[in-house]
DNA sequence: TACATTTGACCGAG
DNA sequence: CTCGGTCAAATGTA
């Protein structure tokens, strides 16, 4: 990605951002512990302060005239109709793994594919952590002009369930603690059948929630994107179910599951949007891109990014009441 | 013993 | 023919 240019504009927005990050980290401890009413009201003001603070990043980066500019020419392509993970996305010089992907079996092309770039920080050193999932291993590639081979992955359950989920796993060539994830197909096997041996959380539903911010926080560390996820957040519409794109579409969020804490099934073909218990899952999408993009630009400049350790996250609902007028939904603490 | 993983062979698209 | 994806036997592990 283009490094020239760097301004002081550009360096206070990385400043904001790494403060978002610090917030969401002590967030992220927070909801930890256990419950109880000084906890939820810390919750409370550390979102309040994320939420302002990401806005605050916001109006920075659409003043930066490189974002812009990036944020403009792909404003043009909605996210949720971006092309496929698999495809050609014009920027993957850095990605060798999407540049090698479509070449073959055209036929698993009409599944949903998701990709995601995770950080094994937290995890073991063999691959990223646990997505909540349970897979099983069935092959390993080298891939021409990659350092790493390429894993394969399929759902336990494909044979009791008939489960047509896959995944692939392999590490990134510039960054040994990142790994590009690209899943295929969606569960069909039950949550119950999904052995979820992670803690249990305080609140399911939040979990679930919070895993497909999670997803979006580390789904690309592309700059463009990560512009466009501005745009989308600070300039288009909110989405609505009508645009919440469909399952099986190529949605950013339909399946996902970041290894690093999916849990349950909440990819699971259950709602046409993500997670299941948000029917309106889709009108938040807003924040998900921000939080996305929070990610992808500091990653821009080198810092580390937000990493997979961050999923357990597991207490945020979106507020559904909030008043859409500014960029930014609101959160809260059930 | 019942799983999961490894790994070379095979298949099929391009 | 090349190469990505899958199969399945061999092997490992709890």
């Amino acid at each position: 990605m283009a490094e020239g240019g760097e301004s002081g504009g550009r360096a206070r927005l990385v400043s904001e951002l790494v403060r978002v990050q610090d917030l969401v980290h002590r967030l992220e401890l927070q909801l930890r512990a256990p419950a109880d009413a000084a906890s939820v009201d810390l919750c409370r003001q550390l979102i309040h302060q994320i939420v302002a603070l990401t806005d605050r990043s916001i109006g920075m980066a659409r003043c930066s005239p490189d974002l812009a500019a990036a944020a403009q020419q792909l404003q043009q392509q909605p996210l949720s109709g971006a092309p496929s993970p698999l495809s050609d996305s014009g920027s993957d010089q850095h990605q060798p793994f999407l540049r090698a992907s479509n070449k073959k079996r055209k036929a698993t092309a009409r599944w949903t594919s998701q990709q995601v770039r995770v950080s094994a920080a937290g995890a073991g050193a063999e691959g990223p952590a646990d997505d909540g999932h349970s897979w099983r291993k069935y092959g390993q590639k080298d891939i021409l002009g990659a350092k790493h081979p390429r894993a394969y992955y399929r759902c336990t359950h494909r044979n009791s369930q008939n489960c047509p989920a896959t995944k692939q796993v392999q590490r990134t060539d510039d960054d040994p603690n990142l790994f590009d994830v690209v899943y295929h197909g969606d569960h069909t096997c039950r949550p119950s059948a999904a052995p979820t041996t992670r803690r249990a959380p305080h609140n399911p539903h939040a979990q679930a929630a919070l895993q497909g911010l999670a997803a979006r926080l580390t789904v690309t560390t592309d700059a463009a994107i990560a512009a466009a996820a501005i745009a989308a957040a600070a300039a288009l519409p909110p989405m609505t179910p009508d645009t919440c794109p469909a399952r099986g579409a190529s949605s950013p969020w339909s399946l996902a599951s970041p290894v690093g804490s999916d849990s349950n099934g909440c990819a699971q073909g259950v709602s046409p949007c993500p997670m299941p218990g948000y029917a309106d899952w889709g009108s938040h999408g807003d924040l998900q891109e921000v939080v996305s993009a929070c990610a992808a630009v500091s990653d821009l400049q080198g810092l580390p990014a937000l990493d997979s350790d961050l999923m357990p996250l597991e207490c945020f609902v979106f507020d559904q009441s909030f008043d859409m007028g500014g960029a930014m939904p609101s959160l809260f603490y059930p």
